[in-house]
DNA sequence: CTTAGGG
DNA sequence: CCCTAAG
């Protein structure tokens, strides 16, 4: 019954690709047991939509239990949301459907790679980048969301049991590889390309005329996958779309326009993944904010994709340098940055999204420097003072989990060079009124709280320059651990 | 892999 | 911020 929860669950499995199968079910028998029950014929124990859509395509004439489904979700949908009592009726609803939706198709993705081991690795990323996407253009021009679903388990969910089905998942990732190929403008060409596939497999379904049937998913889902896209917010475009039901050959023709002219150029990502993390930390429903969140990470993933398909930073277009803040080809980085991808969640200190690029483009080592924030120097403190100097990974890994930025050795860096601060603005103090450029902006509670932190954990090898700085700040608590003890006896009386 | 230290 | 050496 607690749809909420349901639903909640299915958005947030979404980046765990692999286990959502095994969790799926267990996690959520309760409500599962609804579709199962207006389902004929539930298949094993693996109720996803996967299977509910290989069903429906395998029973044609049992469409209207997919019609009935769909009902029920509505139905879920509306109770749960009328027992709320929210007065955003419809957007609440909207939402939570949208994320329905977006869980199941998520299970699609999935079982399509089970099904499909050969490429899983193209084609995994290749569904986790595209699908939302591809399903836009379908689905802004054509309208139901779960048309789109059901286009692509057609093509994909054929494959395990029928031999010569895997023809057409082949044929999709073979067409797939190529746009990937072409790097930075992979999304354009892997959206008409899925687009295609739908349509393809709308055209071949038998029971598409039926689709009027789940038509009801069609306004309230293009409305909102248009606020994903949040490009262009058409409100307007809604209404039309309100009443008429919308034929194949519309949506055939509309994927035809989308081929033709559905180019997102590398602004338009980067626009998108920059107002994606704004946007959502300021307005966006915490309900809202997954579905935004693949996106964003969607889209970075593009962007990584894209960076490792070029040999050379170099050799990045022009404008890369813009696009690509972070384009500076470096193993290491890019290591870094795919494996905190996931876990960067609209860095909700995009405060300081603004990354300094004053420094131009060539040999430059600091290609993306970011400023330390008052708020990121206050964690950096507050970590420091929990954890002691020198744990750096875990206070990354509690404190900066969501700034995929800032690595344990930048945490390190950024403590020495308070430290460095610290003792400077106290000589300075104490010689001349001129204040170093590097304290500027630093607040005196912040810089009183590195100076205990300095005295209670001394920094290794700092401490012969530190240490007059230090002693003078007065040992405020510490015995004696002066010079015999080293810093790491410090931090191993405090670990222990 | 993580940290320290130096550039 | 980057790189390298050391544990």
């Amino acid at each position: 019954m607690d749809w909420d929860e349901y639903m909640r669950r299915c958005s947030t499995k979404k980046c765990q690709r692999v286990q959502v199968d095994e969790s799926f079910v267990p996690a959520l028998q309760d409500d599962v047991m609804e579709v199962e029950h207006l389902l004929a014929e539930p298949r094993n124990d693996h109720v996803s939509v996967d299977g509910i859509l290989y069903f429906h395509e395998e029973n044609l004439g049992k469409c209207y239990d997919i019609g009935n489904l769909s009902c029920g979700f509505e139905f879920g949908l509306k109770t749960n949301i009328g027992g709320l009592g929210s007065p955003k009726t419809q957007d609440a609803k909207d939402d939570l459907k949208l994320e329905v939706l977006d869980g199941l198709l998520d299970d699609v993705k999935i079982d399509g790679l089970h099904a499909t081991d050969a490429f899983s690795g193209a084609y995994e990323d290749y569904l986790l980048a595209d699908f939302e996407s591809a399903d836009k253009a379908c689905g802004r021009k054509s309208g139901p969301y779960g048309q789109s679903v059901t286009g692509n388990s057609g093509s994909e969910s054929h494959s395990p049991g029928l031999s010569g089905s895997s023809i057409g998942v082949g044929g999709t990732s073979e067409s797939i590889k190529q746009p990937i190929a072409q790097s930075e403008c992979s999304n354009d060409s892997l959206d008409t390309r899925v687009t295609c596939d739908l349509n393809g497999a709308f055209r071949n379904n038998p029971c598409q005329p039926s689709n009027g049937d789940h038509m009801h998913l069609s306004p309230l889902d293009t409305q909102h996958l248009n606020e994903l896209d949040n490009d262009h917010p058409s409100t307007g475009s809604i209404a039309s779309h309100e009443n008429e039901t919308v034929s194949a050959e519309a949506c055939h023709t509309a994927a035809l326009r989308e081929k033709r002219f559905r180019r997102p150029t590398q602004r338009y990502i980067e626009e998108f993944s920059n107002l994606r993390s704004k946007e959502k930390v300021s307005t966006a429903a915490t309900k809202n904010k997954e579905s935004g969140t693949k996106l964003h990470n969607d889209l970075h993933h593009i962007r990584l994709r894209a960076l490792r398909k070029i040999p050379d930073g170099k050799t990045i277009c022009g404008t890369s340098d813009v696009a690509f803040p972070e384009s500076k080809i470096h193993s290491r980085h890019l290591k870094k940055e795919e494996l905190e991808y996931d876990e960067e969640p609209f860095a909700s200190e995009s405060e300081d999204e603004f990354v300094t690029t004053k420094r131009s483009r060539k040999n430059d080592r600091r290609k993306h420097q970011r400023m330390w924030t008052l708020s990121e120097v206050n964690k950096l403190v507050d970590g420091i003072s929990e954890y002691g100097v020198g744990r750096w990974t875990d206070i990354k890994r509690v404190l900066f989990a969501s700034t995929s930025y800032r690595t344990p050795i930048d945490l390190r860096d950024k403590w020495r060079n308070l430290l460095r601060a610290s003792c400077a603005q106290k000589f300075n103090k104490k010689q001349s009124e001129k204040q170093e450029p590097a304290l500027r902006s630093l607040p005196l509670a912040v810089l009183r709280r590195v100076r205990e932190l300095a005295n209670i954990h001394p920094y290794p090898r700092e401490r012969s320059s530190k240490k007059s700085c230090i002693g003078q700040v007065g040992s405020l608590s510490l015995p004696s651990q002066s010079s015999s003890h080293s810093k790491r006896n410090v931090r191993r009386n405090k670990c222990t």
